[in-house]
Order: C-alpha cells, then sequence, then structure tokens
DNA sequence: CAGTATCCAAAATGATACTG
DNA sequence: CAGTATCATTTTGGATACTG
C-alpha cells in the first residue's frame, strides 16, 4: 500500500494548521482590510462590519503572536495605536484574494443551487 | 466622504458568504480529498483524518446542496454511494490549492513567531 | 481611543447507539 | 456500507460595564 503524495488531511499538516488560523469568522476579513494600508483600530472596527470589540482585540492580538500584524502604540493622549501587515502577512493576501475573485464569480451560482435543493426538499415534504 | 471601491466587509457580500461557506473545520479538506477523484464515503472518512461520521454526512449534504459536490447512490447492497466535485466544484481547487501553497510555504514562520511571542510572554510574567 | 474583564447565548463538533 | 438520531461538550462569539 503506497502512501500519499503529501497528506493535507492528516492532523498537524501545515494545511491544516493553517486552517485553523484562519478559520474563524473574522481573520480573513481583518488581513483583507489592513491590505489596504496601516490602520488604527477604531479605523478596522468601522470598516469590518460587525466585529466586536471584543473579537477584534482578539482576532488582532492572534495574528500579532503569529507575526502577521505589526501593532504600534504611540505614546499620545488618547491613545493612539496602530496596525499593519507584517511582509509575511502581506504575502497572505494573494491566495486570499484569489478566494475573494472566486467567491465574487461563483457565489451567486452557489445561492442558485441551493435555493433549488432546498425548493426540492419542500415538495417532497 | 468617497465609498470603498468594494466592500467584502459588508455582511451579505460574496467574500463573507464565501467564509460562512467554507468556514468550518471539514470543508475545505474535504473537497481537497474529493479533487483528487471521486469518492466513496468510507475513503473520504478515512483520508480525512478525524472527520466524524456526523460531520462527514452533514459537510458532504451542504456541499451537495451548493451544487459543488454530486452524490451518486448505487442501488446495490450493502449500498454504495459516491462522491465527486460538480465542475463549480472542480473550479474551488485552485484557490484551495493557493491556500495550501502559502500554508506549506509559511505556517513554519508562522509557528517559529508563535513561540517567540509566547516565550516573551512568559518572560514577563 | 483602545482596550480589559465577565458573563452568557449560540453554534459547531464529537461520542454513541441504532438502522435499511 | 452509509447513513440517522440524540445527547453532551467544546468552542466561539456577542453584550455589557469598566479603565488608563
Amino acid at each position: 500500500m503506497t502512501h500519499l503524495p503529501y497528506d493535507p488531511y492528516n492532523r498537524n499538516c501545515p494545511t491544516r494548521k493553517l486552517l485553523d488560523r484562519i478559520g474563524d469568522r473574522w481573520t480573513v476579513l481583518i488581513v483583507g482590510a489592513l491590505g489596504e494600508g496601516p490602520q488604527r483600530f477604531g479605523e478596522i472596527a468601522r470598516r469590518v462590519d460587525g466585529v466586536s470589540q471584543k473579537m477584534l482585540t482578539q482576532t488582532l492580538r492572534g495574528l500579532e503572536r503569529d507575526g502577521l500584524v505589526r501593532r504600534t502604540v504611540f505614546a499620545e493622549m488618547p491613545p493612539r495605536v496602530e496596525y499593519a501587515l507584517t511582509p509575511v502577512g502581506q504575502t497572505l493576501r494573494e491566495p486570499l484574494r484569489a478566494l475573494e475573485d472566486w467567491a465574487r464569480e461563483y457565489m451567486a451560482d452557489i445561492e442558485g443551487a441551493r435555493d433549488v435543493y432546498d425548493d426540492a426538499a419542500v415538495n417532497v415534504a
């Protein structure tokens, strides 16, 4: 029995880890927002529709921890904190953009298929 | 005040919907597995390390509903059911592969940064 | 402004037992 | 084999109140 070329399906493979990393509701959106340039906490909060303060803080901390985002605190009053993608963080933009492009091209099809499927189910019920 | 070129951050934008669609623990992995060819339920279950029967069924049903996967039941005994990506499902492979490539290239960096960050935190504590 | 601390609700996932 | 049904649990996320 030969083994697979590689095993993205085994736990602890890189893909799996990435999924754990970006597979939450906010990470991808926040990286996307920061892709347009460094921004302050409040700006990101306003831009990413629906994030709570808690989730924004938590997600940014996680990204900082992983070296994808740099956090700069200016010793001013009132406080100013700026977030920016690091060079590694920048590299994430491209694959995420590919996903975004896919979404723009196909999500309507998906929703169409979904409606058809649900209608069929209703007819059966 | 000009508006943004497009708003992937607003609820109900395509990107947001895609994230809702694939942003769970199993969808991406299962699509990846099916990318290697049509497979039976049990094969997928064995290949995707850690999926429970329940989650596999649930995820496959969702993908079928959205027109990304086709489910074929053979009237045999014991039952045989084959899952395959639809043409639209196939198109998802490319952006997902981009993400996979990124993971293979950068996840080690991420984990390194994470260790550094955590060590620093410990020293402070 | 940019957080932190708590508490709580809801959603996602897992374990287990059973079936055509 | 390929599911379904149910229950328990683990995560996640949101609301709210408070602070340097």
